[in-house]
DNA sequence: TAGCAGTTCATACGTTTGTATGATATGATA
DNA sequence: TATCATATCATACAAACGTATGAACTGCTA
């Protein structure tokens, strides 16, 4: 853990590794503390509350994500681009912050309500996502099928894959860690989800407008 | 919780439901002994340790599963139809088991080592559905590419999905638990994973045997 | 130098935890 | 009825937990 860093800053950089690894019941405060090189105390005073520490963990990467799965939506590109640059942006930010997947995966096996950083970025990128979807079958290019399933199909190859990491180096004895496994993971998620959304006849030619 | 069942048998019920909405950590023995109306007691005797019972649990789940894949990997179908009666079998087994996605995605989410049935149980099932695949690349009914990340999407879609169910009711409204909703998802999967791995060009002519 | 806000520190408190213990109850066998 | 393994029960215990408290230290400003 940096010394460098604000004491603010390594309880928020443990906890996270922390949290991820063992999750929020079986990670104590004084792990956090310890790992964190700070006081028992420090949690208390910084955050308020242990949990208040586990929030300002999830917001740190739920907040960019959703920012950076709107704008590749918005971009101005045919659905099937968009979308594997949505895989592409989500493997991206998932391996700068391989914390993320792991965290999300526990709330969502959780039977407590999802932390609500949690949940907007989950609501934000279905619905992009979705209407992407949507626009792709407008025009032909994506089969038809109820969007918002397309849409968990979407994010959810990204996700199970980052968090099957482990389950992957010892199938195939690639690391995830390796920036040539990570590349061929990225390829494969990409391919797959463009193959499996792609209307499989060719697109009929839009009406053209009058 | 159904007195009729033996102590230990209310047990395993009790906590294979709050093992899957709270994790093990979360979970204490007395939510567990109260929830299956036995004594505090109760867990020591007839497991040993919340260890151990939580090992059962799991077992119970697992095994059937891993033998259950097992015997359609070993049909004899064409890999693309084997590979959809996967993508079936697992739902159908996740429907009657809905704990076991949310404990396979803790695990998966954890640094502690995988619970041996759940290790077995993935590797046993990565390996079947590699075979199927790397059998439909060499008739050319499945596009090329690595078949243990196939394998990762045919049973991630399935594990994700059904965690997701959460999301799913949110954004679409359809409760996971309908059955109706259930054949849509499954119908979702199979069609998803299905042109996620066919071959876009017409399959080339097998070389037939001399 | 005095004061003060911001931070770190050691320690204490009341709960909850998993497991151990020994007494009691139960039901089949002799 | 006496015996015995199996099962249930109420308690006890030490350890670990999150948080609260008040003293000590830090570096800046008056």
């Amino acid at each position: 853990m940096r010394r460098s860093l604000s004491s603010r800053e390594r309880l928020i950089e443990a906890a996270r590794h922390l949290f991820a690894g063992a999750g929020f019941d079986a990670t104590s405060v004084r792990a956090i503390t310890a790992r964190a090189h700070a006081n028992l105390g420090a949690v208390t005073y910084h955050f308020g509350s242990k949990q208040a520490l586990y929030h300002t963990v999830i917001e740190r990467f739920a907040l960019p994500l959703a920012d950076r799965l709107a704008a590749i939506a918005a971009e101005p590109a045919p659905p099937l681009e968009r979308l594997a640059s949505v895989v592409r942006g989500f493997l991206d930010h998932i391996w700068s912050h391989p914390e993320m997947p792991r965290l999300i995966a526990r709330e969502l096996a959780s039977d407590r309500p999802l932390p609500s950083p949690i949940a907007h970025v989950i609501r934000r990128n279905a619905e992009a996502i979705s209407r992407i979807v949507a626009e792709g079958q407008r025009d032909g290019s994506i089969r038809p099928g109820p969007p918002q399933l397309f849409a968990m199909s979407v994010a959810g190859q990204p996700l199970f894959l980052a968090l099957a990491g482990r389950a992957i180096r010892e199938a195939t004895g690639k690391d995830p860690a390796d920036p040539a496994a990570r590349s061929l993971i990225t390829e494969h998620v990409v391919a797959n989800v463009r193959a499996g959304l792609a209307n499989a006849a060719p697109a009929p030619v839009a009406e053209t407008a009058p």
